[in-house]
DNA sequence: TATTGTTATACTCTATAACTATA
DNA sequence: TATAGTTATAGAGTATAACAATA
């Protein structure tokens, strides 16, 4: 069997170069749109979660969440029970900025796919799934 | 459904946090290893072709490629064809250094894939291969 | 003392352009 | 003129350490 590193690997490439234009014309980087992507499925109840949750560095979050709330599209706000937290949540227009861009790249993800049966593409996504789960 | 280029990205963080220690410890950087993996599957035409077969630059192919002869894994000669290319090959002692550490590495995946059954991950490479070939 | 957010610094990785030798 | 290999340089991405505020 080949190399699942090299397999993966080639994946993410061809899938990187694929989505970093689709998001360019939505205005968003592929950290942003990782970002916004979790704020989406859950507001993050600090910075360092947020991080932690998207696997990007604590420190350059930062830079990344400045340009998003200058843009309007995520808001931090100090969390009253632990003053050093900040908590992140999307605004009306961040939500909206993500389904756009989401609905894009999705037409890149079943284009990836391609190779594979409808019915494969759904066990493949879920078998994916849990090895990024872990369990 | 999850998202596929989040999925994918973290499996490949997991998977090089795991792997980078073992091929360390076989005294083989990321690119080195995907190399002799390239060299061991076929020899190649021109440094060129492994660029291009593992993705990597072949300016930054030029120095490894340096540390992998200067250790005795790799050979590079003229290509009496065509005096411009260099053919790449390995030795038996990159041959048996790529053997060792494939076999570690192969342990490391088998971990990675624990949460699937048997069966699965089977399927589960067989998909990811096809994906990666794109056919 | 430990943690969150932040800034600054240094380092590694990557991309680009230019050079040589061959074709 | 174009290509394989090479080198040098600039830029982006990343990691580390240190600081202020809060716990």
């Amino acid at each position: 069997m080949a190399e699942l590193g090299a397999s993966l690997a080639r994946i993410v490439r061809r899938l990187m170069k694929a989505e970093e234009p689709v998001l360019r014309a939505h205005g968003l980087s592929m950290w942003a749109y990782a970002a916004l992507s979790s704020l989406a499925a859950q507001p993050a109840t600090s910075q360092l979660a947020l991080a932690k949750a998207i696997g990007y560095d604590k420190t350059r979050l930062i830079g990344l969440l400045d340009e998003l709330a200058q843009e309007g599209l995520v808001v931090r706000e100090r969390d009253p029970a632990d003053r050093r937290s900040h908590t992140v949540r999307l605004t009306p227009d961040g939500e909206a900025r993500h389904a756009a861009a989401r609905a894009a790249i999705r037409v890149v993800e079943d284009e990836l796919l391609g190779p594979l049966s409808a019915a494969e593409q759904r066990s493949f996504r879920a078998m994916l799934a849990r090895v990024a789960e872990g369990s």
